[in-house]
DNA sequence: CTGACATTTCTATGATTATGGAATAATCGA
DNA sequence: TCGATTATTCCATAATCATAGAAATGTCAG
């Protein structure tokens, strides 16, 4: 994960409606929402949406797929994930507190077992 | 943890003077930096560095104390797992596909044992 | 092909944010 | 107290971003 992909994915949920929209993305899981479905849960603008689903996708954080008229959009976890190790490189310069440390974002046993090209995560 | 917190958070991690510095406080952990050693290592200008230092620090991401002439500055790790917890909150609507939404963020065995409040993390 | 629907792109406007020079404030050794 | 050190606040400028109306695009049923 480079910096400006990290930059532009915290850029991205910075703002209210995104977040919201991503949230609302992350609760319906791989089944995705379509766009009109997240206008109306949320009361924006069509424009407004399209604008800010736009800058998810760029962002990477949320994916679309066409499914007849509607465009559904849900959420690229790997990507969130990534953003989330890259906060917590090298914490404590890899050594040190381990208790003020740890929390930050560690996979489960389960996960680890099952997991591919997993980011740098701060285990300390 | 409440939505404008969080949003303030990922407001302030969201530019690449502040992320820089956010992740140089990672890497040196409870100890911290003064900020005179972190303008030395970014090559920042003392006005911009500390008008960056006051975004990390009203968004509590970060912390200051003082030491004699210097201000030292380390990072917030309760409010860093907070935001990342609330990213992930109710998600994939606590139910669904596993595959799909596991690694987000969940606290390791030890550090659930320890830990005093931990806000809702997604373990699906 | 036509009309209805779902969503995006275009465009203009108003609002927020980043930067760094200069001045100010806090701490400390002599 | 004086001067040096460390860092912040003030200020003006330039740049970026959010919003939504109107027009355009893509999809489909009949």
């Amino acid at each position: 994960m480079e910096k400006k992909d990290v930059l532009a994915g915290l850029a991205a949920l910075a703002q209210e409606t995104r977040l919201d929209i991503f949230r609302l993305l992350v609760e319906a899981g791989p089944e995705g929402r379509s766009a009109g479905s997240i206008a109306e849960a949320l009361a924006v603008a069509p424009a407004t949406l399209s604008f800010h689903l736009s800058n998810l996708t760029q962002a990477g954080l949320i994916v679309q797929r066409r499914e007849s008229r509607s465009l559904i959009y849900s959420t690229d976890f790997d990507r969130m994930n990534g953003i989330v190790g890259f906060l917590s490189e090298n914490c404590c310069g890899r050594s040190a507190n381990p208790v003020a440390c740890v929390p930050i974002c560690a996979p489960t046993p389960e996960a680890a077992n099952t997991e591919k090209t997993a980011a740098p995560r701060c285990g300390c």
